[in-house]
DNA sequence: TTATTATATTGCAATATTACGATAAATATT
DNA sequence: AATATTTATCGTAATATTGCAATATAATAA
């Protein structure tokens, strides 16, 4: 055990899952936030912004780019990293038909 | 190491992260979907709609409630579950916000 | 070529998560 | 009271995540 039950569940409910689950780390909403608002992608600073070392920031950038989150892209000896909308569009719409749906329903609680 | 460093980041960066965290799992992500579906919310039936077993369900449903995705009150022998509205309203709204200010902004990518 | 700079990878320790069997707790039913 | 039903908790094993030092890789500059 340990291990997620990835299989057990729709392809569509994993999709959201990993989306989340890769936004859901404060340093990972944080290299987000500072994605949005650089105005240029070249991203070589990040490091220097958060409290993590290097090697870190590496790992939870790549842990975004494996989930669709952010693009890079090699510019020279930097890399370009930025926002992938669709991703955010996706789960961003995912949340907004729950909403939508909750609306409509009697509640409870 | 290995534990979150919670306390550099900014106290909306730790709860939107951890909201985030929260439905970034496929299992709550169906008993969201699931909480959804059902027209009253009394519960008791999510462990057999779920493929794991009772003692796994009722931590994913505690951690939802940790969260404050879900809300649960006692209810005779049974509890009822049911989606807290204004959590999902503050993330899809987090999320909406960053779609705009991306949109804002020059791609690179 | 030899630095220099920027990012990635490796290896590892600390901690967290996931899952479930066994058991407890709480309420309802007989 | 005794039993059944439902949900929670405990204990534990397997796995995943987090974070960083050390090192590797890749591109540029001198």
């Amino acid at each position: 055990m340990g291990a997620t039950k990835t299989d057990h569940f729709s392809q569509r409910q994993n999709k959201v899952a990993s989306l989340l689950k890769a936004l859901g780390h404060p340093a990972r909403i944080a290299i987000m936030e500072y994605l949005l608002k650089v105005n240029d992608c070249i991203c070589g600073d990040i490091v220097n912004v958060l409290p993590l070392a290097q090697p870190t920031v590496s790992q939870h950038l790549k842990e975004l780019k494996n989930a669709g989150l952010i693009k890079g892209s090699i510019e020279g000896t930097a890399i370009c990293y930025c926002i992938d909308e669709k991703s955010l569009d996706f789960i961003h719409q995912y949340l907004g038909t729950m909403k939508q749906t909750l609306e409509n329903k009697p509640n409870c609680c």
